[in-house]
DNA sequence: CCAAAAGTTGACCATTCGGTCGAAATTGAG
DNA sequence: CTCAATTTCGACCGAATGGTCAACTTTTGG
């Protein structure tokens, strides 16, 4: 009987533990992992049938439920890959960095996030809406981590000058709102301009104006010309 | 037998021609969008439990589908209220006015609504995220419509160099993620920021500095003080 | 090559939820 | 006050859905 070390099956992502990537389950959850990410960024949670988690992955009901166990527990698991995906992209500012590249860089590539991983910014977008109610404690952990260690960079750039005197918290918000909309409200966009071709039009033409914006808001002067 | 009339019942919703707001029916209509509002924005529509509406109103969930007939329609009434109140709210940008003045003053009444409506605004983002499918035939009529009208008046300040030659459209967008993003992301702000009072942290001493950084991000010299 | 583990499959179950119905209660105009 | 229209309310229904189960097939390691 194969239920009984089922329970291990469901705890190893196809990410964790780089075990055996090869062995057919591993696929399996990885196909069916990207699956869901579609729907669930589309529909929701509740909204989100198995079934069509499934039939879009091209395997019976079933199978879901014997790799994850629960819909929740795809969710959970689905949920957090995003979240990994989300923070390992933040990438690294140093303090000795120059501001405008550092950040000029960080938003172009918060941006390619956007342009790469729709879903799962929408994903993550629908989660944070609910109230977080899944990686709500990463948010309060990592992220914060993450956010307090760069604000202190932030704010020394500022101090010298390089940098408008915003609250360095907000200032990531702020980097984050712009840049995740081109993913969450593709619809709005879509709607407004009619794009022929939403990536080569709105990432490739419209976006450099807005980094640009950014980091002029942001108060960072190119290379050593403090502002003002 | 009450059911004759009820297709005309559903339709005129309370904002709707001014005609009895005194009687039962119309409170009781209010009382349950409000509530339906709220609930769609956390659970998104099929997440929403028409029992739990009803509940939240204070009312039998029997009432519900007497009063909107169907789920579906209640939503439809809701989120179109939404819009209704997003699009009033937008004001009227007027080629005349200082662009400095008159685009500071659109972003803080934005962040007004943001601030006021927060449901409102996180039950907008979902259905969008969703790919819009009530609200999209408006976003490409009404809000297009706005957006072409009032881009056209950005062209002309930036012309006379009054504004950084942003797209338009863009330069909506940013500012549009960046004032909901309050709202919107709540949940992730918080984990971040822990603050006592979200109103008082986050609005009131947090949002200046990103209407100034907006403000400068696109150029907008105070007065008439050409950028570069 | 063979047994045991891993994976597949479809039939089936319990629950939940949107929606219906009919009858009782309330409201309000004349 | 009266009577019809409006509103309330709980019982009930059918469809859909998450999840279970047991038999069956494929993989895999020795």
């Amino acid at each position: 009987m194969a239920r009984i070390s089922q329970i291990d099956k469901t705890t190893p992502p196809p990410e964790a533990s780089g075990a055996e990537p090869r062995s057919v389950g591993f696929r399996q959850r990885e196909k069916l992992i990207r699956a869901a990410t579609g729907v669930f960024s589309q529909k929701g949670y509740d909204g989100a049938r198995v079934e069509e988690i499934a039939q879009r992955a091209g395997l019976p009901k079933g199978n879901i439920l014997y790799y994850f166990k629960t819909k929740k527990n795809l969710y959970r698991v689905v949920i957090e890959q995003v979240l990994s995906l989300w923070l390992e992209a933040l990438g690294d500012i140093s303090a000795d960095d120059d501001p405008c590249d550092a950040i000029s860089q960080y938003i172009r590539r918060k941006l390619d996030l956007s342009r790469n991983y729709p879903e799962a910014s929408r994903l993550f977008a629908i989660e944070v809406i609910g109230g977080a109610p899944v990686i709500g404690e990463h948010l309060k952990g990592r992220l914060r981590d993450w956010v307090t260690q760069k604000g202190a960079i932030f704010h020394a750039w500022q101090q010298e000058g390089r940098m408008a005197p915003i609250d360095p918290a907000h200032a990531f918000f702020m980097i984050w709102a712009v840049t995740q909309t081109y993913a969450d409200f593709q619809a709005q966009i879509e709607a407004v301009i009619s794009p022929a071709n939403y990536d080569a039009e709105v990432y490739e033409k419209g976006a450099p104006g807005v980094v640009a914006a950014l980091v002029r808001g942001l108060g960072l002067s190119s290379q050593k010309q403090p502002l003002r």
